[in-house]
DNA sequence: TTTGCTGCAAAATGTTTGCACGACC
DNA sequence: GGTCGTGCAAACATTTTGCAGCAAA
């Protein structure tokens, strides 16, 4: 979709929570994708739906179902979970695998694709984005005769703040 | 490391089970691993790398737990299970994560560095490599100051035959 | 009013650990 | 002979499902 080298759209980009006018869009493919799949409009999926948005990155089901929690008390795990189920399928949600034994879920809505390197230390990440591995995702799948749908990439190694603490604890 | 153009080698490679000569050296790795950390090498340990070897690759713990389990009834699930952390440790494996929810792994030893292409329909997968991964690996770590240590890269896909499958049922 | 939603509790799945007995060095 | 390995069983962590009461359309 957008083509030009990111300058202050990056901010936004990077910025977790997204704007007003980006909730309202999302709550509108959110409603749309219930009423086509025949399933009602709950204020627990709306405020599920909100505080997944507001929020940073990569939350598992139990952090979402915690900070939703707080809003309101008598939101169940089982509903967060079925939620983020239903957010994924209306791509506002993506899974990320950390590999650390617990899926993962980020917003998917209007932003770029990206990366995640992990810091296998503290478990910090950063973002990165890279045109070559969409090139190579369908390089790789016309030459084998498959249909690329999507893939993961995650980059592990040690963060700064890591490397020196470990120097510290050495010396 | 190799650098020429894969021919003859790549048969051996893209092969899930190993020679013999490499049986061998993988089994003095292990060996010499053992006695670096202070363990015993055990009938049960040489049994479970030997199958390991010998086989397709992508095993889960479990997978491999029945394999072995046919040589030798006798062998525990948890021993396989600790035995593969012992091979992962030394470098013989690697876990390898498909997001299927098991971990899995693979014979890491004198095999190139490659990349799975995974079909969502039949969980098959093909191999791949790509210079272009190690590279954008190195980058970006240098870009935010990490120190990379590996990387996970998966496409996930539909391969010929189930696209094959899903035009004939819809027709 | 009907259909689907909610949330508890329990099942299912996969991974990891404690411990008594037995095997290796 | 002592130490570590083994395998059972049980603990754990996470994801998923059945069901009775409740709420949206």
């Amino acid at each position: 979709m957008g083509s030009s080298r990111p300058t202050l759209r990056k901010r936004i980009d990077d910025r977790a929570s997204i704007s007003r006018e980006m909730v309202g869009e999302a709550e509108a493919i959110f409603h749309g994708h219930l009423k086509r799949v025949g399933l009602k409009l709950t204020g627990q999926r709306d405020a599920i739906l909100r505080t997944f948005l507001d929020t940073r990155d990569h939350l598992s089901t139990d952090e979402l179902y915690r900070l939703v929690k707080k809003h309101d008390e008598r939101i169940g795990f089982t509903t967060v979970y079925r939620t983020l189920k239903l957010l994924a399928e209306c791509g506002l949600a993506s899974e990320v695998a950390f590999n650390d034994g617990v899926t993962r879920y980020e917003h998917k809505y209007n932003r770029r694709n990206h990366h995640h390197m992990v810091c296998t230390e503290c478990g910090s990440s950063v973002e990165f984005f890279s045109r070559d591995i969409e090139r190579i995702e369908q390089e790789v799948g016309r030459k084998n005769k498959y249909l690329p749908t999507r893939h993961t990439f995650q980059i592990y190694g040690v963060c700064e703040r890591c490397q020196k603490k470990q120097k510290r604890s050495l010396a």
